[in-house]
DNA sequence: CAAGAGATGGACAACGTTGTCACGATCAGG
DNA sequence: CCTGATCGTGACAACGTTGTCCATCTCTTG
């Protein structure tokens, strides 16, 4: 900008004016000063604006795994409000790890954005209030913080279960199987609450070796599905407690003789396309991450008000899987 | 900064010496200064260190459409290699529209990213020009950059329908069809050239109605293919140029008595629950963001050679859709 | 013609760091 | 005890902007 201003034969303040569009600048200046900076090929440095201005334009997404589906349509619907305020979004994957997280959100503090929109690994963010307090608005998405009050925007996993579970009992299943995450992750948690809710409203009583948490491996799956579709019980249903679980699920459903029905959490690509096609319950991925954007645009904008809790309803999309009868 | 120094009563340079743990600072000291910098809740603005320092750690990502599971998986890809070497980053979506892509790339530019990883939208990237004389390192992926000579990594799109038709042709196919997408993008019209040389190479004349390019919305795909599958020379075999294809492709197949042979352009999940299981010609989209990562810090890391351009081969998966014989 | 108003332009400090350099204290060797 | 090296420390400028404030110049108006 120094070089501009010289070549131009103005001042340091005139060539600010111009690169802004601010008033009170003659047009033949403006015209002299624009001719330096394209000889030059000058352009801002938004780095050092951002210093004396004291705000970033930019916001901060940490997230479980940016390859995975769900947290892809997330990413982008918190990017599209982010361009709609001009801002600019850095990602990170904290690949459920919460000292990686931490790491995340700090490198971003470091750098001052504006904003934070946290899917939360760790269940312990008492580090973050010190940034809160400073001023960095924050929104956690998907599963709440830990131990700390922040805004917050959820899927109705609880509900999301319920809803399935009920849609199975109502076509006459009893013998219902539930396969979850690791019982540490909020959602996973939420998810066995509904399916236990859903079932007792039934008035059905729950055998132990019903329902499975843990993790969600092809191998783990496979077996934990094989032991509950054996014995003197087995199930004839299974609600899979989230997409890899459901991925798992059909492939093991569809080497069996018996028809076994199946409702997957989560939504997929081609699940229609599948023999039978997929039942699920579908959570709105771009509807969290632009509600979360959307809450901390409104923070940044000044509401100051208390921290806000919102729940976004699941969708049950019937399509076969889910209303096959029970085979015994 | 400056309150830690006075409040451990140092000077500022002695509390920069601390918090970047450079040597020099009685232990006594900096025991001192991290004492203060605890009680204030202190930490470094990377934001003007980075403009003193002239290294912003951070790399800029533009790309399609960051929903897309292709882009996605390059997304981490780059990432992690990003994480590697410390650096933070920005990602952004072009939705296919080269201004915005401009937009994207200098406001990236104008934060000073150290480096550039573009899927370009646009054909003319000689915006970039003064960027990258400036020292802005750029790499291109998944498609070459245009009227510029820049790094760029692609896979070998020719290459993978050739293999894909060469693959049909084995089975017996001779009438076989390719959609594509717009001519204008670069992957689009490599992929139609394989599939000419391919046919070529068998000595298959080929009718100007069994290939067609242009957008692949489901309702255009559908009827494109729906003609190619009638009249008097109908083809027994399909060449899907890209993924939205192969998924319409799938639908309408389903839906028709007679068997059709199928190879998609790019691998998809689940494609081996489908019926039958999706043969694909799949492309590295890891591999893609990672060797452009790891090109993009080379360059960073002094390398100040030429350009050079990658070639990632594509792999053919059979499946079982591609191994359909001819109906007729 | 004097004086006030409005337009135009620039000097300077500040944002929060780090690099350079110089200063004083301590220490080893002669 | 002196000399020179080494160590710990801090003052200061600089990075590239913008906000504040003041100076100048040109009108308009009484």
């Amino acid at each position: 900008m120094k070089d501009v201003a010289a070549r131009a034969g103005v001042g340091l303040k005139t060539v600010s004016r111009v690169v802004n569009e601010e008033p009170g600048v003659t047009p033949d200046t403006a015209a002299r000063v624009q001719a330096a900076i394209d000889a030059l090929g000058f352009r801002r440095n938004d780095s050092a604006r951002l210093l004396r201005t004291r705000r970033t334009a930019s916001v901060g997404l940490v997230l479980e795994d940016l390859a995975d589906p769900f947290y892809a349509s997330l990413s982008r619907a918190v990017e599209d409000v982010a361009r709609a305020h001009g801002a600019l979004l850095f990602t990170g994957s904290s690949t459920e790890n919460p000292r990686r997280e931490q790491e995340l959100v700090l490198a971003f503090c470091a750098r001052r954005v504006d904003g934070l929109v946290v899917v939360p690994a760790g269940d312990d963010h008492r580090y973050l209030v010190p940034e809160i307090d400073a001023g960095v608005a924050t929104v956690f998405v998907d599963r709440p913080a830990g131990r700390i009050d922040a805004d917050v925007v959820l899927t109705d996993n609880a509900g999301g279960t319920r809803a399935g579970v009920a849609h199975l009992i109502a076509h006459g299943h009893r013998r219902i199987g539930f396969i979850g995450d690791q019982p540490g992750i909020h959602t996973a948690a939420e998810r066995l609450r509904g399916y236990r809710e859903a079932m007792a409203d039934a008035g059905i009583d729950v055998r132990p070796q019903w329902y499975a948490m843990g993790p969600t491996t092809p191998q783990r799956v496979q077996a934990v599905l094989a032991s509950m579709l054996s014995g003197p019980e087995p199930v004839t249903a299974l609600l899979a407690g989230n997409n890899r679980v459901t991925v798992t699920a059909v492939r093991v459903l569809s080497g069996r003789p018996e028809p076994v029905a199946l409702v997957g959490f989560d939504d997929f690509e081609l699940a229609d396309l599948l023999d039978p096609p997929v039942t699920v319950v579908a959570q709105d991925a771009p509807g969290l991450g632009r509600t979360a954007a959307q809450m901390l645009f409104r923070r940044l904008d000044g509401a100051a008000t208390g921290t806000s809790r919102v729940e976004l309803p699941a969708r049950l999309i019937p399509r076969g899987s889910g209303e096959i009868p029970p085979s015994s």
